[in-house]
DNA sequence: CAAACAGTTTAGCCTTGGCTAACAATATTG
DNA sequence: CAATATTGTTAGCCAAGGCTAAACTGTTTG
């Protein structure tokens, strides 16, 4: 269950670096990961769809599987999905529109990749570097870290 | 093609929220995550085993499976898929060890994910915090950013 | 208005990464 | 040294997220 070794530190040599993180610090690492890893395509999902329908008045299917660079099919059964757990409506052959849950999800997520965008072009990251970063990173970043990369942004644009 | 600028002065047009990206750009961005989510799993297990035997002097399935949460059943699984990528070498029943491809990746791995963390912690982000969002933000880092936040954290440490 | 084209859905396949349950091998200890 | 505990493997299940091919619906146009 824990560490086999009760006096690990008597008998670990020294090494330079960090030491392993306690079991359980170390599991929930992997797990936060895991956890973000099931929602964080569903978020990018609805992120678009709410960007489609700012910039462009609708959000087609086919629009999708474009911008993700993904089959048709593959669009046609997420959005069967996004369906069911009630994030988008679809009428067949028509645009898709959000539900209310669906925006608020898009908007806490496009809340949150915008802050790690700007925040990666205030560190002084090219854009196009900045928006591929971003796209991954988001669904990584702490509500804490999020506030500080805010704030950081923020200092760095008075300056 | 990119403005490549480091004082990131007002090149984005201010918004009622960014434009969207060029379709072909925007599908950039979700392909290279797609595409970091085929390697992330594996660098983790990698990078883990390489912690073991540097820490711990052996690296067992029992204590992958305690520090990532896991069944054994799942390492098992996940060994075999290693060893077929001749990362790792396996005898049953003995402690696993790393090729010299899974080293060069072990190295690579942990030098990434030291640089993150300790991005964050020169930021301001608690220790397990920083910890969590490392773990996950790690496989979404550019080398350009990466370099960036090096360098960011050896300027904070003058300081 | 029929044919062609564009958009959407469905069916069926694959890989990855989880799980539990059962079994096998090794290590520990009474 | 036999019994028990720990560790590792295998089998079989599942959901997610890709794909291609084929069918269907709606729109455009000759
Ligand atoms: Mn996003
Ligand atoms: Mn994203
Ligand atoms: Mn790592
Ligand atoms: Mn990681």
């Amino acid at each position: 269950m824990t560490d086999s070794n009760p006096n690990a530190s008597l008998t670990a040599p020294s090494i330079p670096g960090d030491a392993l993180p306690p079991v359980e610090q170390h599991a929930q690492q992997y797990a936060t990961v895991r956890n973000a890893h099931e929602t964080e395509l569903i978020e990018d999902y609805v992120e678009l769809i709410g960007d489609l329908l700012a910039h462009r008045g609708e959000a087609r299917a086919a629009d999708i599987a474009n911008r993700m660079a993904v089959s048709q099919a593959t669009v046609s059964k997420m959005i069967r999905r996004l369906n069911e757990l009630e994030l988008v409506t679809s009428k067949p052959y028509r645009s898709l529109f959000l539900t209310e849950a669906g925006q608020k999800m898009a908007e806490t997520s496009r809340a949150r990749h915008d802050i790690v965008l700007h925040f990666l072009r205030a560190l002084g990251v090219r854009d196009a570097t900045a928006r591929i970063d971003a796209e991954g990173m988001e669904h990584h970043v702490s509500d804490e870290t999020l506030s500080i990369m805010q704030r950081f942004t923020e200092q760095q644009q008075k300056n």
